[in-house]
RNA sequence: GGGCGUUUAGCUCAGCGGCUAGAGCAUCUGGUUUACACCCAGAGGGUCGGGGGUUCGAAACCCUCAACGCCCACCA
C-alpha cells in the first residue's frame, strides 16, 4: 500500500464529495433514533459566501458530523434567504446599468421575473460553495424563503396574526430615497458629515396678550433670550416673536407645532399660544415637551415637524393634536400642502424658504457647519425621512395583561428552555425584547412575499346623495355573505379599517381564496365593469358592491424579509401541515449564527415557534466570534477587506480551512485574521495594507516585482486593464500542514503493515509505551467530546492537534519504528491501527476529506481492526461511530512515568544541541535516580537510545556524575551527559552559576512565602504542601549543582 | 450617551485566584538515516495597556484612566 508523499486536498475533496453523496449520508428521514437538527441561517442570494458563513458553516457541520457520529439521527437543513431589500437593489442596479431602466419603467411582474432568474444562479453559486465546504447538509431538503412551501407558512402567520389582531395599520416615518422612489431600511444607509446651514428664524406670536407687549420683551432681554432686539414684524406693531434654528428651513412648511422645554421659565407664558408660519400663513400651538428640546441648547425652542423628523414624529404620538403635515412628493418635490411651493424641489424649496423668510424680516442668521446627512446606499442621494402606512405587529403584552409575543418570547429564555452561548449574549436578546417596539413589517419593494391584504373602499353612487353611502356593516355582511358564497370565508378575515372610513381589509390565507378575492377585484374595477355587462351573472353578490364606486385593491408592498425567516425553523419542516418531518426534528436542536442577529432573527424565530407551535424553535443557540482583518476592523464589503472562501480553499484545501476556522472559534474572543494578495504576476505573497483597504484604492504594486495589481476579495469587480489578486493567508498553512501530517502518519503506518492480522489486546498486558498512548487517546477522545458538548470548539481542535502531532507523531510513532523491526511487531501494528482509527474518527468532524481519504485506505489494508476488540470497518468515516473508550485504560500513573522518560531525553537532546554534537555520534548517559525510576529507564532504553541518540545508559541510586559531563537536574533524577573533551568549562561553568542564581532567587521567593504565617494559615493545605515539597527539591538541585560546579573547578 | 467586548512574546491567540506565564506562526542554531522540509531536534524572546485597591497570594477579582472594536440610541 503506497499513498503519494503529500495529501492532495483538491483530489479529495473531488472524490469524497459524490462519495458521501452516492451513499446519501448527508440525507436524514425520520426514524426511531433520537434527531439532531440544525437549521442553516439561509445566506442571503444576493452574491458569495465570505469567511464569516465559512466560519458559521464550518462549526455546523462540525457539530453535525460529529453528533452523527454519536448515533443520532441529524439532519442540517440547507436553504437561501431572499433578502428583500438587498437582493432587489442589486438586480435593479445590474438592470439599471446594462439597460439604463429604473424599476418603474420595467415594471412590477419584469422585474420580480429578473430577480428570479439572478436567485437561481446565485443560489447554486451559494450552494456551490457549500458544497466545497464539505457541508453534510441534506441537499434534498434544500429550501428558500420565496418558496411555496414557506410561502404558504408565511400567509398562515401572517393570517393567524391579523386574526388576533397582532397586526395592525400605522404610519411610520422611514427613510424615503427621492431618486428611486423607494424606501430603504436603515442599514441600506450611510452617513455622512457635511457642510450644512444652520438657520435661525423666528415666527410672531399671535394673538398679541392683551396688556402684554414690550414688557414680555423685555423679560426676553433679560433672560438673555435674545441677543438683540427682535426688529419688528411688517404691518404690526409690538409682535412677540419666538427663535428657533434648523438645519432644514423647507420642512417648516410642515410645521405644526412650536415646542418648548415644559420648565423652561422663558417660555412659560407661551405655552397654549399660537404662533403664525407666516409663509403658509398656519397658525400652529406652542406645546411643551420634556423629551423633544433640551432647555439648553440654541434658543431652547424647536418647530415641530412631524411628518419630517422622527424626533418630532414621537412628538406628536404625544400630543396628537398638533396634527401632522406632509410637504413632500415622493419625487422630493414639495406637494400641495406647501401652498405656493408647491413643485419647488427640495433644495429649491429651501433656498425659496430662506429668501422669503429674509424679506419678511424674519430670518436671524445662518452659521455653517458640519451637520450628518443621511444618504441612501444605493442611490447616493440624501434621504428624506417620509410618512407613510405601514403594518405593524404587535411586540407588547395584552389588555388584560396576558403575556404578548416579546414577553413569551423573552420567558422562554429567562427559564432556560432557549440557552445562550456564551451566556451573556442572552442580555442582548432580552434588552432588546423588553423594549416590545412594535415590529414594522411592510417593505415598499416588489420582491419579497406580498402582503396578503385587500382593501375594499366606497364611495357615493352617481347621483351623490348621503344616503346612498353604504355603511361600513352593510357591506361587511354583503362581503361575508359573498365570501361564503363562493366557499372561502374560512380563509378571509375581514373587519373594517380603523382611523378610515369607508374601508374595508380583507386578510387572505390561501392561494385559492387569494383568485376569488382577485375576481372581486375586477368586478369591481370600473373598466373591467364597463367592458363586460354581464359581471352580474358571474358574481351574484357582485353587483350590490359595483353600485357604489368602488376599489378593491392588494397592499402593494411585501413583508420584511424576517417576517419569513422567523419561521425558517418550522416552515422549512413543512408547518402548517402536520408533516412527520415537523413532529420528528421540530423543536430543532442547535441554531449557529452571528451575534449581530439575535434581535432581528434569534428572538423572532422564538416569538414565531412560540406562536405558531407553542414550542421553542432550537434548545440551544451558539453565537460564533466574528472574523476581522488584520487591523481588528468587521470585514464588510463596504471596507473591501473581506476574503473568498473558495481562493483559501483553492490554495490550501479545504480542510486546512475549516480546521483554522475552528481553531479560531474561541469563547470570547473576535479574532483577526491578517490577509496577503497574491501577486497575479509573480505569486509573491504581499500582506495588505491599510491603505489597501479601501476599495477606492485600486492599485497595489508588488514589491517584488514591482508590477501593479487590485487587491483581491470576495467581491471582485471587472477591471479589464488590471489583474486582480488572489488572496491568501498564511494562518491556513497550520491547518494544511496539520492534514498533511495526518497523512503521512498514516503513510507511514501502511508502510509498515506487512503481516498484520487483526487480534484483539487486553491494554494491561501491553507494554508502557502502548498503554501511555491508549491512555493519552482515551483521555483526548472524552475531552474532545466534552469540549464540543459545551460549543469549545478552539479548544477542541487544540487538543485534536496536540495529540496527533506532539504525542502520537513524535513520540509514539518514533517509539514504533524500532519495535516494527522486532518480535513486537504484531501487536505495535494492531496499537498503531487502532489509535489511527480512532484519531482519524476524531478528526472527521473538523477535516473530513483527510479523514475519508486515509479511512478508504486503511480500509483496504485493515478492515478489521480495534485494540479491544476487532470490529469490521464502515465503508465511510461519517457513519462510524465516535470514539468512545474503556474508562480503564485512562491510567495517570503511567502519564507520569512516560514524561518523565520524555524529560530525560528531552534534556539530553538539549545537551546534544548545546555541544552541536554530530546525530551519529552515541553519548553516554548517567543518571542517579531512585530504583523505580531506574527499572523504568531501563525498561525504556530502546527509546532514550534510538530517540536521544545515547549509546549507552546507566541509572540507579549510585550511579556518579561523569568527570566530563554535564546535565540537567530534576526533582526526581539528576542526568548527565558525557561529554570528554568537548564540554567548555567556563561556559558551562557560567550556564550552571546563572541557573543556581536563577533556582536560588525563587527558592528565595518560596521560602519567604512559607515563612509567612498567613500564607501558612489560610492557604489550602495542598498548595502549602506542595510548596514544601518544590523547596525541598530546589536545596536538593541547588546543592547538586553546586557540587557539579566545584567539580568542575 | 447606554450596553457588550478586547488590550498577555514581533504576529494570531490560550491561560479566568495558587505548579518559576503557554501554543502556533515568525526569528536564530543544528539536521534531507525511506512517514512527512507542508519535516525533525533545540534555543532566544513577555515588568500580562497605565494607575489604584481587595487578598497570605492577582495576568486573573474590584475601582479608575487610556486605546481599540461591536451593538443600540441620539445629534432642532
Amino acid at each position: 500500500m503506497e499513498l503519494p508523499k503529500q495529501y492532495d486536498p483538491a483530489e479529495a475533496q473531488k472524490k469524497y464529495l459524490d462519495f458521501w453523496n452516492d451513499r446519501g449520508y448527508f440525507h436524514s428521514k425520520p426514524d426511531g433514533r433520537e434527531p439532531y437538527t440544525i437549521v442553516i441561517p439561509p445566506p442571503n442570494v444576493t452574491g458569495a459566501l465570505h469567511m464569516g458563513h465559512a466560519l458559521n458553516n464550518t462549526l455546523q457541520d462540525v457539530l453535525v458530523r460529529w453528533r452523527r457520529m454519536q448515533g443520532f439521527n441529524a439532519l442540517w437543513m440547507p436553504g437561501t434567504d431572499h433578502a428583500g431589500i438587498a437582493t432587489q437593489a442589486v438586480v435593479e442596479r445590474l438592470i439599471f446599468s446594462q439597460e439604463k431602466k429604473t424599476r418603474h419603467e420595467i415594471g412590477r411582474e419584469e422585474l420580480v421575473k429578473r430577480i428570479w432568474e439572478w436567485k437561481d444562479k446565485y443560489e447554486a453559486r451559494i450552494l456551490g460553495q457549500l458544497r466545497s465546504l464539505g457541508a453534510s447538509c441534506d441537499w434534498q431538503r434544500t429550501r428558500f424563503t420565496l418558496d411555496p412551501i414557506c410561502a404558504r407558512a408565511v400567509r398562515e402567520t401572517f393570517f393567524k396574526m391579523f386574526k388576533d389582531g397582532l397586526i395592525f395599520r400605522g404610519k411610520r416615518l422611514v427613510n424615503w430615497d427621492t431618486h428611486l422612489q423607494t424606501s430603504v431600511a436603515d442599514d441600506e444607509t450611510y452617513t455622512e458629515d457635511i457642510k450644512g446651514g444652520f438657520w435661525t428664524f423666528k415666527y410672531p406670536v399671535s394673538p398679541l396678550p392683551p396688556g402684554e407687549g414690550l414688557g414680555v420683551r423685555g423679560e426676553y432681554h433679560a433672560a438673555g433670550a435674545f441677543p438683540s432686539p427682535p426688529a419688528p414684524l411688517p404691518g404690526g406693531e409690538g409682535r412677540e416673536f419666538i427663535r428657533f434654528s434648523t438645519t432644514r428651513p423647507e420642512t417648516m412648511l410642515g410645521d405644526t407645532a412650536v415646542c418648548v422645554h415644559p420648565s423652561d421659565e422663558r417660555y412659560q407664558h407661551l405655552i397654549g399660544k399660537t404662533v403664525t408660519i407666516p409663509l403658509v400663513n398656519r397658525e400652529i400651538p406652542i406645546i411643551a415637551d420634556a423629551l423633544l428640546v433640551d432647555p439648553t441648547l440654541g434658543t431652547g425652542c424647536v418647530k415641530v415637524t412631524p411628518a419630517h423628523d422622527p424626533n418630532d414624529y414621537a412628538c406628536w404620538q404625544r400630543h396628537p393634536h398638533i396634527g401632522l403635515i406632509n410637504i413632500l412628493n415622493p419625487d422630493g418635490t414639495i406637494n400641495e400642502a406647501g401652498g405656493k411651493y408647491q413643485g419647488l424641489e427640495r433644495y429649491k424649496a429651501r433656498e425659496t424658504v430662506v429668501a422669503d423668510m429674509e424679506a419678511l424680516g424674519l430670518f436671524e442668521g445662518k452659521e455653517d457647519r458640519e451637520i450628518p446627512m443621511k444618504y441612501s446606499d444605493r442611490s447616493k442621494t440624501p434621504i428624506e425621512p417620509y410618512l407613510s402606512d405601514q403594518w405593524f405587529v404587535k411586540m407588547g403584552d395584552h389588555a388584560d395583561g396576558k403575556a404578548g409575543l416579546a414577553r413569551m418570547a423573552m420567558e422562554a429564555v429567562e427559564d432556560g428552555r432557549v440557552k445562550f452561548f456564551p451566556e451573556r449574549y442572552a442580555n442582548s436578546y432580552l434588552d432588546w425584547l423588553a423594549e416590545k417596539r412594535d415590529w414594522c413589517i411592510s417593505r415598499q419593494l416588489w420582491w419579497g412575499h406580498r402582503i396578503p391584504v385587500w382593501r375594499l373602499t366606497w364611495g357615493v353612487k352617481s347621483s351623490g346623495s348621503n344616503e346612498d353611502i353604504w355603511d361600513e356593516n352593510e357591506v361587511l355582511n354583503c362581503l361575508t355573505e359573498w365570501l361564503a358564497e363562493t366557499g372561502v370565508k374560512d380563509d378571509v378575515t375581514i373587519r373594517s379599517e380603523p382611523n378610515a372610513s369607508h374601508a374595508i381589509l380583507l386578510c387572505v390565507r390561501t392561494h385559492d381564496a387569494e383568485l376569488r378575492v382577485a375576481q372581486l377585484a375586477s368586478v369591481l374595477d370600473p373598466y373591467e365593469r364597463e367592458k363586460d355587462e354581464a359581471y352580474g351573472k358571474l358574481y351574484p353578490t357582485g353587483p350590490h358592491l359595483v353600485q357604489m364606486i368602488c376599489s378593491l385593491e392588494q397592499d402593494p408592498n411585501v413583508l420584511d424579509t424576517w417576517f419569513s425567516s422567523m419561521l425558517w425553523p418550522h416552515s422549512t419542516l413543512g408547518w402548517p401541515e402536520a408533516t412527520a418531518e415537523l413532529k420528528y426534528y421540530y423543536p430543532t436542536s442547535t441554531l449557529v449564527t452571528s451575534r449581530d442577529i439575535i434581535t432581528l432573527w434569534v428572538a423572532r424565530m422564538v416569538i414565531a415557534g412560540l406562536y405558531n407551535l407553542n414550542q421553542v424553535p432550537f434548545k440551544d443557540v451558539y453565537i460564533t466570534p466574528k472574523l476581522l482583518d488584520g487591523f481588528g476592523e468587521t470585514m464588510s464589503k463596504m471596507k473591501g477587506n473581506g476574503v473568498d472562501p473558495l481562493e483559501i480553499i483553492d490554495r490550501y484545501g479545504a480542510d486546512a480551512l475549516r480546521f483554522q476556522v475552528v481553531q479560531l472559534a474561541g469563547e470570547t474572543q473576535d479574532s483577526r485574521m491578517p490577509v496577503s494578495n497574491v501577486c497575479p504576476h509573480c505569486e509573491v505573497l504581499v500582506p495588505i495594507k491599510q491603505e489597501h483597504m479601501s476599495l477606492r484604492t485600486r492599485k497595489v504594486t508588488c514589491p517584488g516585482c514591482k508590477q501593479p495589481f487590485r487587491p483581491g476579495g470576495p467581491w471582485p469587480m471587472d477591471d479589464a486593464e488590471l489583474k486582480t489578486a488572489k488572496q491568501a493567508s498564511e494562518r491556513f498553512e497550520v491547518g494544511r500542514n496539520f492534514a498533511n501530517k495526518i497523512w503521512n502518519a498514516a503513510r507511514f503506518l501502511l508502510m509498515n503493515l506487512e503481516g498484520y492480522k487483526p487480534q484483539a489486546l487486553k491494554a494491561e498486558t501491553l507494554p508502557i509505551e502502548d498503554r501511555w498512548i491508549l491512555s493519552r487517546l482515551a483521555n483526548t477522545a472524552s475531552a474532545i467530546t466534552q469540549q464540543l458538548e459545551g460549543f469549545h470548539f478552539s479548544e477542541a481542535a487544540r487538543t485534536l492537534y496536540d495529540f496527533v502531532w506532539s504525542e502520537f507523531c513524535d513520540w509514539y510513532v518514533e517509539m514504533a519504528k524500532g519495535r516494527l523491526k522486532g518480535d513486537d511487531k504484531a501487536n505495535v501494528q494492531r496499537v498503531l491501527i487502532g489509535v489511527l482509527d480512532g484519531i482519524i474518527r476524531l478528526v472527521h468532524p473538523i477535516m473530513p476529506f483527510v479523514a475519508e481519504s486515509i479511512w478508504q485506505a486503511l480500509n483496504e489494508a485493515a478492515f478489521e481492526r480495534g485494540i479491544d476488540r476487532v470490529v469490521e470497518s464502515t465503508e465511510s468515516v461519517m457513519i462510524a461511530p465516535w470514539p468512545s473508550y474503556p474508562p480503564t485504560w485512562k491510567d495517570a500513573a503511567i502519564e507520569g512515568r512516560m514524561a518523565r522518560m520524555q524529560e530525560l531525553v528531552r534534556g539530553v537532546r538539549e545537551v546534544r544541541n548545546r555541544y552541536s554534537l554530530d546525530p551519529k555520534v552515541s553519548v553516554h548517559v548517567f543518571v542517579r535516580c531512585k530504583p523505580d525510576v531506574a527499572s523504568d529507564f531501563q525498561m525504556l532504553t530502546p527509546f532514550i537510545t534510538s530517540l536521544a541518540g545515547v549509546g549507552e545508559l546507566q541509572c540507579g541510586p549510585d550511579v556518579q556524575k561523569p568527570a566530563q559531563g554535564t546535565g540537567h537536574v530534576t526533582p526526581e533524577f539528576e542526568a548527565y551527559v558525557s561529554l570528554a573533551g568537548l564540554i567548555d568549562m567556563a561556559a558551562e561553568g557560567k550556564r550552571i552559576e546563572k541557573q543556581i542564581a536563577e533556582k536560588k532567587k525563587f527558592l528565595q521567593g518560596a521560602k519567604a512565602k512559607l515563612d509567612n504565617p498567613n500564607f501558612v494559615a489560610k492557604a489550602p493545605a495542598e498548595v502549602v504542601a506542595q510548596l514544601r515539597e518544590q523547596v525541598a527539591d530546589l536545596e536538593k538541585q541547588i546543592a547538586s549543582l553546586e557540587a557539579n560546579l566545584g567539580a568542575m573547578k
